[in-house]
RNA sequence: GUGGGUGUAGCUCAGUUGGUCAGAGCGCCAGGUUGUGGCCCUGGAGGCCGGGGGUUCGACCCCCCUCACUCACCCCA
């Protein structure tokens, strides 16, 4: 044990698994670009008032977990939790989706937050972020999962189902709330201690509890998508007619609730069984509520965001492919002809191939044997006769089959 | 914040009621065999047994305290 170590819920990405999160990256925006969405890079922090007031100051988040400081200055600032309250404050403060033009954005990063670490939780995490900006229209919301969906295939994670809900807006919600808390007063008994505290500040998570009691209790409970307004409803099956044109796979799942506040309308999630307990591998929902209530005009917005450590568990699951090695291995087989393999692996880098060089003394078997794994496929033997010659050794790993290399041109 | 589990070699892990219990496999290094590497054989290097305190003639083992990792609750991606 090495006396220093990553701080708690901070990882190394090392490099055998570096080639799997480059695949995401690419994948992610190679989609993003093909549905026309353009990178925005917030900053890492923003005033914590950005978030206490995007997330909901009486979430989990914004309470307890946070990384927040002041700096110098008295500001008081905060490492991103999360994506969204960041780019509804760039897209404000840009004008990116003002006078009934649309943004559409994504931003891939880390963020942070102060939990305690589990399988597939980390205090810094990395996610996927796609919004959109400036348009209240079901179509919308059928491109985001649609590029949800695509972006799943691209990285070979197709079996994975959406779950969708409606939450209703500001106009249905408020009754449905009153029709739940009347429902789960009834049967206070049957809840859990934090479900009995949730009756009054937020009866909605009663529904995504998972204690025993509390799923009981629920499968009687009155439906949102049974008490919608009349436009929530049209949306909706609007929005499902879309979905099923493109053929696009879905669940309509009538508990699922997020756990943010701003959320309104469209809802939805996807859940993998393979992760353990931190079985969300991305979740998201349309917003239109959040632009004004960070002081902006009334911009709708939806969105979504991909854990993409999750994401990274389940392709390993799944095997992941070796990356391949280097074109040349170079091994140095005499003192005399160190200098010279030094202008070779130059030489043959500077012509564009990858090149790995071995400077430790070691015997000629365990040179091969290194180059063997490494993954190289060929490798390039110099020592004193070879020097002598003016031609190295080079043999194919895969073949054995072997060639002399004119040293010539590559020491000239 | 609350529980449970685990800390012994670079990695994965054994280790009897406390008395050669400092070990194995893999990896690494050297040698042998082989067609100059992959298989096989021989040898070698590597550990304050997470850290601190205590009990004892004696602690990897028992007790206390700490730290780290891990899983779960909670919440989320």
């Amino acid at each position: 044990m090495s006396t220093y170590t990553a701080i708690k819920g901070f990882k190394d990405i090392l490099p055998d698994e570096a080639p799997l999160w480059r695949r995401l990256e690419e994948a992610a925006r190679e989609v993003a670009r093909r549905y026309d969405f353009q990178e925005l890079r917030p900053p890492m922090a923003e005033r914590t008032e950005v978030f206490a007031r995007g997330i909901g100051q009486a979430t989990d988040i914004v309470e307890k977990e946070m990384y927040t400081f002041v700096d110098k200055g008295e500001e008081r600032i905060t490492l991103r939790p999360e994506a969204t309250a960041g780019l509804v404050r760039a897209v404000l403060e840009h004008h990116l989706a003002a006078g009934g033009r649309v943004a559409r954005l994504f931003c891939l990063g880390p963020m942070f937050r102060y939990e305690r670490p589990q399988k597939g939780r980390l205090r810094q995490f990395h996610q996927l972020d796609v919004e959109i900006f400036g348009d209240p229209g079901p179509e919308v919301d059928a491109e985001l999962l649609a590029l949800l969906t695509s972006f799943l295939k691209e990285i070979g994670l197709g079996d994975l189902t959406i779950n969708l809900n409606s939450l209703g807006c500001p106009q249905c919600r408020p009754g449905y709330r009153e029709l739940l808390v009347k429902f789960f007063t009834a049967r206070q008994e049957d809840l859990c201690p934090d479900c009995r505290r949730r009756l009054h500040l937020n009866p909605l998570r009663i529904i995504d509890c998972k204690s025993e009691g509390c799923r009981r209790a629920v499968e009687g409970a009155p439906k949102i998508l049974e008490h919608l307004c009349a436009d929530c409803a049209g949306h909706f099956e609007t929005l499902k007619g879309l979905l099923d044109t493109l053929g696009l796979r879905y669940v309509v799942n009538p508990n699922l609730v997020r756990g943010l506040d701003y959320y309104t309308r469209t809802a939805f999630e996807v859940i993998s069984n393979d992760l353990g307990a931190q079985s969300a591998v991305a979740g998201g929902g349309r917003y239109d509520g959040l632009c004004r209530e960070l002081g902006g005009e009334d911009i709708p917005g939806i969105g979504f965001a991909a854990g993409l450590e999750r994401l990274v568990m389940l392709l390993r699951e799944k095997g992941a492919a070796d990356p391949p090695g280097p074109d040349y291995y170079l091994a140095v087989l005499h003192e005399s002809a160190r200098l010279a393999a030094f202008r070779l692996a130059e030489n043959l880098r500077a012509r564009g191939l990858r090149v790995a060089a071995d400077w430790t003394p070691g015997s000629l078997k365990s040179r091969l044997k290194r180059a063997d794994k490494s993954g190289a496929a060929k490798v390039i033997m110099l020592g004193e006769d070879e020097l002598a010659r003016g031609q190295a050794t080079v043999r194919d790993l895969a073949s054995h089959e072997q060639s002399d290399l004119d040293l010539g041109p590559f020491l000239r």
